[in-house]
DNA sequence: TCGTCCAACTTGTTCAAACGAGTTGAACGA
DNA sequence: TCGTTCAACTCGTTTGAACAAGTTGGACGA
């Protein structure tokens, strides 16, 4: 199928990009046109060897290019295939607190999920520790005051999809205890602590992405080359008073987030699909 | 300095971590715990070949997880350096439009920048072309429309930090020409806009985050193992008519972005440091 | 028919060696 | 003193070999 690719490494002048990198190239110059979509699997190491004349090494050096670059996958024994993503989006302007929250909480979130004909599933730790020194700052307690912190990771189907740990004061807790309970609060804890009077009316967000670290990485099941996205967010009662701070890490292949300002209510944005 | 390690090979039962990931593992730990501290050198791969009785691919292989996470950086020549960023803020909800524009638009970002002591530059380069299928959507019009697109790369002192590319219908170039200037709208063209009486009030963001591509990657100046943050923006008028839309690449590991949402005005944030 | 087993794939890990190319500082000469 | 040169360091690239370990499908036997 593929016939032997002069390798060029003769040049006079300018000297030739190392052959690991035209490795890389091409097959990525493979996938970007769409002669190995997404799911596809890639040739063997064992091809690329043939093909390009080069080094089992020099093969491995050029596919670990796109690795890093998050464009293919490999699995022992099985290949290495083009990644493909199924995009979610969150909306964080209309987005209450938690992910997956209920439908009647009107997150958005949730529907997204499940109106694609997914499952959503969770798993739900609540411990009570001290305040680091970042979270005293933001909930706005001396540092190492009692907190509860209500650790979630977030599934859709059998994918892990973000981590998300939550700090409550202890002076809200106590006055509504639930917060400490060690299970799912079943019409959300927004809408119970809203319902008791405590409402969150303003939020600070704050976004940015890096790599995963080991742990982060084996939680969320990401291979090398994915980025996380990092949210914390702090919520506020009408008093200004803080009243949690939540940090989610979100995948970042299969996240998108959005925010609408302004006047405008529900946005009429048809989704455009893109890269 | 360094005694030799011994290699945990021959464990009973659960296989160890593989060599390489043993020397990643260490130099992280040195890494997290502060013994090598942000900028500073790491030792050669001579060193480490010699500390873990590795050949020198294994070491590499090693050093490549950390590059691949971001925590260090080679250089032919002077050997490995520990990471060091130094992060921007971004506030989004304030943002009126284009990074680094006047402090006279009210700008929190390049104040930042110059509050610093830093000096922002950009380069500009303005092309008449046609509205791509998204950019169409966004804008509500025509595929393959005329659009202006004002690109821009803004550095901070000689760091290249972001791309920008804002697109604007052609309709809003005719009654508004200097869209199409190819130099610097001095005042701003969301202020030169606004005192013509066109006024976005409602803004769609968008944000996601991936690796850059090799020509990113290039013109940003990244190396493997960092990600970027995409911001598209699209703007309305007060009748919901999309006047422009901005794709921005940001460098992952020197931006951080705030959305503020609610009533309350200016948020009395603390600049807490975190990670 | 239906499991089991194994051969033949796949990628994962490690070694040893060699040469190329960028950087640095010390020795040297003008 | 100052510039040049160069040795000795750094990482960059490539080869070839070997064995480990996960996956798959077909042959084979019950």
């Amino acid at each position: 199928m593929y016939e032997q690719v002069a390798r060029v490494r003769d040049d006079v002048g300018m000297s030739p990009a190392p052959l690991y990198r035209q490795i890389a190239d091409a097959v990525r110059m493979d996938i970007s046109t769409g002669r190995l979509p997404p799911g596809s699997k890639l040739p063997s190491e064992r091809e690329l060897i043939d093909r390009f004349g080069a080094a089992r090494g020099t093969v491995r050096a050029g596919l670990n290019v796109l690795i890093t670059e998050g464009l293919i996958t490999p699995a022992q024994g099985r290949g290495y295939q083009v990644q493909q993503h199924e995009v979610f989006t969150l909306d964080a302007s209309r987005h209450e607190n938690l992910l997956f929250s209920r439908p009647e909480d009107g997150d958005s979130f949730n529907n997204d999920v499940t109106q694609v004909g997914r499952t959503s599933s969770q798993e739900l730790r609540v411990e009570v520790t001290e305040a680091s020194a970042e979270a005293a700052t933001r909930l706005e307690i001396p540092i190492g005051d009692r907190v509860v912190l209500r650790y979630c990771r977030y599934f859709v189907d059998e994918t892990p999809w973000s981590i998300q740990a939550t700090q409550y004061p202890w002076w809200l807790v106590n006055a509504h205890p639930r917060l400490a309970d060690p299970v799912d609060v079943r019409e959300g804890t927004t809408r119970y602590l809203a319902d008791r009077g405590v409402k969150q009316v303003d939020f600070h967000d704050e976004w940015s992405t890096r790599m995963p670290t080991p742990d982060e990485a084996r939680e969320l099941q990401i291979g090398p080359g994915v980025p996380i996205l990092v949210w914390v967010r702090t919520g506020y009662s009408p008093a200004s008073q803080p009243l949690r701070r939540t940090v989610t890490v979100l995948r970042g292949d299969l996240s998108r987030v959005t925010y609408d300002i302004g006047d405008r209510k529900s946005s009429p944005h048809r989704e455009a699909e893109g890269q």
